[in-house]
DNA sequence: AGAATGATTAGAAATATATCAAATCAGTAT
DNA sequence: ATACTGATTTGATATATTTCTAATCATTCT
């Protein structure tokens, strides 16, 4: 998770590439490494030690040196290994839901008919609320019921049925 | 090289992550991702289009929504692919070589004998140039020529015996 | 053809970070 | 002990990039 990330961002680095590189062929040391990729000192040191506290590199002193190394068995692993996050997404049909519903209701009042398929059944689903299962409705009780939030309730009671939401039979409708 | 870079640049980034993990996961659309992940479409929109042009995601248009997925086979491959440069290093050596000399050479004198044994060698052999291979030198010409560029020419003299530079035998002197 | 809708682009603001010069720290050698 | 030398830290600057809002584009459906 964040500790992927981090990682990740240590390599989307050109500087510390470079760096990678020069320890790929072989241990080296600061100074020499700011030499070779002309940077100064600081800058390289910079890079080492926040590879170094990731575990990318070793350290050890040597005399006057402090030698780097490459820690290689981490670049072994497959980059799938860096970007998996073990967090289970949960909810997001929930979340999108409400989403689609806020935007469709504003202050309880429809505004509009989705055109879309899959958004239309999501708003005549939150407009079924509005009904009571098990209970019988006439023509008229329904369109009043519609029209308490929407304008067009002929639309919206077909729609209703066509969705398989509401069921009718001659002048009487329930929910399914 | 260069591409390179530009992969891990993006896969540093935790929207994009995210919105990795949500392809991992199944294929999606901008606007689905966006309530999923509390952002705008334009910012999903931003980074899906960065990742398609570089190879990371698929999309291809469904009715209304433009679907993207995952191009799986990218992050099978181990990490290591993704840091090795192809650019070999040459004339590092060299490099360090001239940087040490223009260190401690400053017009044309030697301001100081590194006491380090590395950096005491590239100085020695630097010097050693002063002399012409194959001549023959007594004592005195020795140290003239080095005291034009160092004082003290008994030192030097004595150093790039030590390291194998210089021969002598009785007065004479030449290099090896 | 025209309305609706999802995708994209443009411009601006906020944030993160690589780099350097200079100062300091920490071992090494004489 | 003291001078030397490589490593590190600090503070400042420059640059890149994420994110948003608003506008525009492109496609689908009636």
């Amino acid at each position: 998770m964040k500790e992927k990330l981090e990682f990740l961002k240590l390599l989307a680095d050109e500087t510390r590439l470079d760096i990678l590189n020069i320890l790929l062929r072989e241990d080296s040391y600061v100074e020499k490494i700011a030499c070779e990729l002309s940077l100064t000192s600081a800058t390289i040191c910079y890079h080492l030690k926040k590879m170094e506290s990731a575990g990318l590199v070793n350290c050890s002193r040597s005399q006057f040196y402090i030698i780097y190394s490459l820690n290689r068995e981490i670049f072994d692993k497959p980059l799938y290994e860096f970007i998996k996050k073990d967090i289970l997404f949960v909810d997001t049909e929930e979340k999108y839901k409400k989403e689609v519903i806020s935007h469709f209701f504003k202050d309880g009042k429809l505004t509009q008919l989705p055109t879309q398929r899959k958004k239309r059944e999501i708003i005549l689903c939150e407009s079924a609320k509005q009904f009571d299962r098990g209970r019988k409705y006439n023509e008229n009780e329904v369109n009043d019921i519609i029209h308490k939030f929407y304008d067009d309730h002929c639309t919206l009671r077909r729609e209703m049925i066509a969705c398989g939401i509401m069921s009718r039979e001659k002048e009487t409708y329930w929910l399914i």
